[in-house]
DNA sequence: CGACGGTTTGAGCACCTTCAAGGAATGTGG
DNA sequence: CCACATTCCTTGAAGGTGCTCAAACCGTCG
C-alpha cells in the first residue's frame, strides 16, 4: 500500500510530510481505511489544499460561516465552542493532531461551532466540494466519515456524562485522565504533559468556574496525586486520580 | 418520485403505512433525499424488517451488544442514556418519531449506549450488514447517514452547553421550549403535550436531582407561565419561558 | 519596565442536593 | 373488581458544593 509506504518515510512528528503520508495528520486517519493504491493517492492530494498554519488564539471557523473545508489537524491542539444567545461560552471540545474537524457542519452546511487555536497549529484544509465530487467515485469516503463522526457521538455523549452527573472534583480528574490517556495512545509521556488549555477554558469545558479548577487542581497537589507548575502537570498516583474519578474517595 | 407519491397515500399519522413512505418514519428521513425510484425503492424495503413493537421499559439495545441495526422510530418515544462505570446514569437524548437510533455504533461496531421505549412505541429495524450492502449500489446511503450523524453531533453540542452553563431553572425551561418545538414541527400542538419522560429522567437528561425537577416545575407554575398535572403540560407563556431560559427574569 | 492576561486565594452566600416522609397514580395478583 | 405493592411525584428541612466578588500575585510580551 502506497499510503503505508510514504507514512514508513515520514513517521517522526517533527519531519515534513505529505498531507496523506502524515500519521498524525487527521486526513490519514481519513484515507488510510479506504485502502488507497497509488492512483487513488494522487486523487486524494489533489484536494487536500497545502497546509494552513494558524496562531495561538486565531480562529479556523465560527458558527455560521458557509461550510467548505473540513480541517484535519496535523499539530498543535485546538478547542471547539458553542456559544447560547447571550454569550455564553461551552467547550465542547478539544482536538489534538490526528483528529477532524468541522464535521458536525454536514447537517445544515454551516458551522455550528467554533474552532480556535490552543497554540500555534498546523492543518490540512480539505475542501468540502472536491471532497464530495471525490466521493463519487470512492463512496467509501462518507464511509469513513460516517465512523469518524460517529465516534465523535460516543465522545459526546462521554462528556454530557460527565457534566451531568459528577461533581467538579470527579470531573477534573477524569479530565486528566482522558488527556493521559491521548496523549499515551500517541506515544507522548502518559505522566508528564502540558496544559495547553487555560484554567478558564477547562473550567469552561467541564462546567465550573475558573476559580474552582485551581482550587482543586491545588488540593489534588496537596493529596500528592499531582505536581502542577504554570501548564506543567505530572501525575504521580493515575491510580488515585481514577479512584477519585469513581467517587471512591481512597485507593 | 415513488417515494413522495406514496407518501402521499399514507400521510396521517394513525394509518397503516409501509416502513419506506411513513413520513413519520426515520427510515423516510434517511431515503427520501436519495430520490429513490420504483427500483431502488424495492431495494430499499428489503433491508427493512417489518416493524416491531416494543413496550415502556423495554430495552432496543444496551451498551456493548453488537451493532446489528439501525432503528428507525415511527411511533412513541425513546430515551438513550449512557452509564459510567459506577453505575451513575445520564439521559443521552430523547427521541420521538421520525429519528434515527443507533447511529453512534458505527466507529466501534458496538452499541455504546442503551435505548429504552418510553411508552408502547414502533421501529422499523435496518440491517447494517445489509445496508453496507445495499450501500455499495447507492453510496449516497452514507452521505445522508453522514448528514443525519452530524445533525446528532450539532444536537450534543447544544446539551452540552445546557449543562454546562446553565441554571437549574434555565434548563428545565430551555428543556420544555426544546419540546414545543419538536412537537410543533411535527404538526402537535406547540403548547400542550404529554412528557413521556418521568422526573427523574427530565432530571437526570438535565443533570440535576428530581426534587429539583419537581419544585422548579411547580414554581413555573406559580408563576402561571405554565399549567402541568401529572405528565400533561400546558405552555401559558411561550416568551417568559424564552426569558428565563435566558436568564431575563421579567420578560 | 509597565501593562495585561492568567492564576491563586479568601470570604460569604446562593443554589441545589440529600435525606426523609407522605400522597397520588399505576400496575399486579388474587 | 378490590387489595396490595410499587413506582412516581411532591414537599419540607438542613447542609454542602461550588459560585460570585474581590484582591493580590505571577509570567509574558510589547
Amino acid at each position: 500500500m502506497a499510503v503505508a509506504k510514504l507514512a514508513r518515510t515520514a513517521p517522526s512528528p517533527q519531519a515534513t510530510c505529505t498531507p496523506i503520508s502524515c500519521k498524525k495528520c487527521g486526513v490519514y486517519q481519513l484515507c488510510v481505511p479506504l485502502g488507497v493504491d497509488g492512483t487513488d493517492l494522487a486523487l486524494l492530494e489533489s484536494i487536500v489544499k497545502r497546509k494552513e498554519v494558524y496562531k495561538r488564539g486565531q480562529v479556523l471557523f465560527r458558527p455560521g460561516e458557509r461550510f467548505d473545508c473540513i480541517y484535519a489537524l496535523r499539530s498543535g491542539s485546538v478547542k471547539t465552542s458553542v456559544i447560547s444567545a447571550d454569550g455564553r461560552v461551552q467547550i465542547a471540545g478539544f482536538h489534538v493532531a490526528g483528529e477532524l474537524l468541522g464535521l458536525s457542519a454536514y447537517a445544515s452546511g454551516q458551522y455550528s461551532c467554533e474552532a480556535t487555536a490552543l497554540e500555534t497549529i498546523s492543518v490540512c484544509k480539505v475542501e468540502v466540494e472536491r471532497l464530495d465530487q471525490l466521493a463519487k467515485t470512492m463512496p467509501s469516503i462518507y464511509f469513513e466519515m460516517l465512523k469518524i463522526s460517529s465516534e465523535q457521538i460516543r465522545r459526546d455523549e462521554e462528556l454530557m456524562l460527565l457534566l451531568g452527573t459528577r461533581r467538579a472534583e470527579e470531573r477534573l480528574a477524569e479530565y486528566l485522565i482522558g488527556l493521559s490517556r491521548r496523549f499515551a495512545s500517541r506515544n507522548y509521556s502518559a505522566t508528564q504533559f502540558r496544559l495547553s488549555m487555560s484554567r478558564k477554558d477547562i473550567g469552561s469545558y467541564l462546567g465550573m468556574a475558573e476559580e474552582t479548577v485551581s482550587r482543586i487542581l491545588a488540593r489534588f497537589q496537596e493529596d500528592g496525586c499531582i505536581s502542577i507548575a504554570h501548564r506543567e502537570v505530572h501525575l504521580n498516583d493515575l491510580d488515585r486520580l481514577s479512584a477519585i474519578a469513581r467517587n471512591a474517595g481512597n485507593v
